[in-house]
DNA sequence: GCCAACGTTGGC
DNA sequence: GCCAACGTTGGC
């Protein structure tokens, strides 16, 4: 299994509203970067941390899982759109999408928080300048996000608490 | 194929 | 709203 983090401004498209739709195309990823990921990397039952960007307190905020492989993105040949592309054909697709579904929300794990970890210090979103919506996770480092949820509460690098 | 101009992302 | 850091576009 691989692991990925997915990026979604809460504006467009929250983990709350994945809560209740339970799978959802993630649509809208024009960067070919970002879909080249989600074609040749991803696979069925890969995780993903679900991220909210571009808001008050963006972050990690839930898990989804894949649920479909890469299709073409409905919305590329939607002209009401804003994800529209007008160079984009049926036969030719640009862009794609998985399947994405709802596994569990999690307590926020900020931004500010992954960046108080060395351990986490690889993580891709966390490097500047980065602007990928999709990003490869390693199983290090999910694991060690895995850890810090099931610790409850944030708290800084090098205290040790009771368990 | 270079690269300046432009558009977008996303933290702050 | 600002702006740094990127990605894309298009003239040459």
């Amino acid at each position: 299994m691989r692991y990925w983090l997915m990026k979604s401004e809460p504006s467009v498209y929250s983990i709350d509203d994945l809560a209740k739709e339970k799978t959802a195309a993630w649509q809208g990823v024009r960067n070919y970067q970002a879909r080249n990921l989600m074609r040749d990397g991803m696979r069925l039952g890969d995780r993903a941390f679900f991220y909210h960007s571009n808001c008050e307190e963006p972050g990690i905020v839930g898990i989804v899982e894949v649920r479909r492989l890469a299709y073409p993105d409905e919305t590329q040949f939607n002209r009401n759109s804003e994800y529209f592309d007008p160079a984009s054909t049926r036969r030719n697709p640009r862009w794609l999408n998985v399947d994405v579904g709802f596994m569990r929300k999690t307590r926020l794990v900020s931004l500010d928080e992954l960046r108080r970890h060395k351990a986490l210090a690889g993580m891709q979103v966390l490097k500047r300048g980065n602007r990928l919506s999709v990003t490869p996770v390693t199983a290090v480092e999910w694991q060690f996000v895995m850890k810090l949820l099931r610790r409850g509460t944030a708290r800084p690098p090098g205290e040790d608490g009771p368990p």
